[in-house]
DNA sequence: CTATATATTTAGGCAACCCTAAATTAATGC
DNA sequence: GCATTAATTTAGGGTTGCCTAAATATATAG
């Protein structure tokens, strides 16, 4: 079998089998890859004689602790892709998971691991799921997770908190650094003016900014 | 045929029609794709049933207007995939040269022109050879060209400049940008110290940056 | 407990791409 | 110009990964 039929397998076994909490079944592997029941089972009963899954006939198929390893590394792969994607270069999100889901295949762990420190090591898909950690990440305390993260449309007046995650284009990323709009900058809602706009405070300068970069703009809360 | 196959085939012979200034032997395809000279033979015949190419049996092949362009097109994903890797990443350039090969079948004509512009447009690519302007390139004078930045490093005391690209950790840039170091911003150096720093101003303040991050700042010299 | 409906596997086949060995064409040296 | 050599194509075959139709196993309903 060719490594990027094996490793789309495996893929889209982990996913199922998460999602299902038991063996995956041959049909729903061939709905999400779109093939038909019978090659899936054709397929199947080759990768069983991998080490990777193992398969019951009338029953489904779960991963093998090699083949789970495997499979989060290419879910890893296709994630830092998307976020590369989406996040850095602005992509459309559609767009960029299938892109992401083909390319998976072709880039090497040592290159991922590079884009993954260019990245500041994300935690965090645009598909809203959390990215393992690899390699090269960081090993210490993981910090607090992005679900507790919340953007920063949504603190009230006289709240503050860290800057944690900024999803847009580059192009305005560039233009909010210029500005002192970064990741684990400290800042501080003075005022809400209309339409959602709001009037922050930021390493001692106090700046403008509308509703919709507002909420793009992830941070973690410290209260008031 | 598939897609990516007829990419490889496109690319390959646009590479060898211009180092012979003539026809690509179905020979040279075969050692440039390490492919037999028969598999060759048997494609080209396909191919040249879709409006890509010219073959005449015994004599080669040539690209028609259509496969031309159409090579032109992916031989531009390929350099920029592979500069995006070298330069932006750090990656080896032997494993970026393979791994740009096999993504370009994947990444879409919209998502190349974001990278480009992310990369600043640039036109020359690690291996050497020259990138063609695209449709997301400016089309006026082509302003400075990549060749023409030089790292922070290479300045000499009291010259000044326009800093151009950051390959650094976005952990590293997030801390540049904060003293200001960001692109399009000018810097003039005041002062190298020992050991390679650099005392430079930028926006009226004085900031001392070392050797490894100097020569990471690609910036375009305006002289004294 | 059976009859029917559904899920899954088996059987048989096909297209894309590659291969080696043999035949054919073109090039080269007297 | 003809024999030898080299390049190229044709013939025949193999593997992979997919398909549809038929057979079989499992689940469900009276
Ligand atoms: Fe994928
Ligand atoms: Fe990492
Ligand atoms: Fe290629
Ligand atoms: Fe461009």
């Amino acid at each position: 079998m060719s490594n990027e039929r094996i490793e789309e397998y495996l893929e889209t076994i982990l996913y199922i089998t998460k999602k299902n909490h038991g063996p995956a079944r041959t049909s729903q592997i061939a709905e999400e890859l779109k093939l038909s029941a019978p090659s899936v089972t054709e397929m199947v009963q080759k990768l069983s004689e991998s080490e990777y899954i193992e398969y019951t006939p009338y029953y489904g198929v779960t991963l093998t602790e090699k083949g789970c390893t495997e499979a989060l590394r290419i879910k890893r792969r296709h994630q830092l892709l998307e976020t590369f994607l989406v996040d850095v270069l602005g992509a459309d999100p559609v767009i960029a998971h299938k892109e992401a889901c083909e390319m998976e295949h072709s880039i090497s762990e040592s290159t991922i691991e590079k884009m993954c420190a260019f990245m500041g090591h994300p935690d965090i898909c645009p598909d809203g799921n959390p990215i393992g950690q690899g390699e090269c990440c960081p090993t210490g305390p993981p910090g607090a997770s992005y679900r507790d993260y919340v953007p920063l449309s949504e603190l009230k007046e006289g709240e503050q908190g860290t800057i944690k995650v900024i999803s847009l284009t580059s192009e305005i990323k560039d233009r909010l650094s210029s500005i002192g709009l970064i990741p684990d900058q400290d800042v501080r809602v003075k005022r809400k003016l209309g339409k959602g706009t709001l009037s922050i405070t930021t390493m001692g300068t106090e700046v403008a900014v509308g509703n919709d970069i507002a909420r793009k703009i992830m941070v973690q809360s410290r209260g008031v």
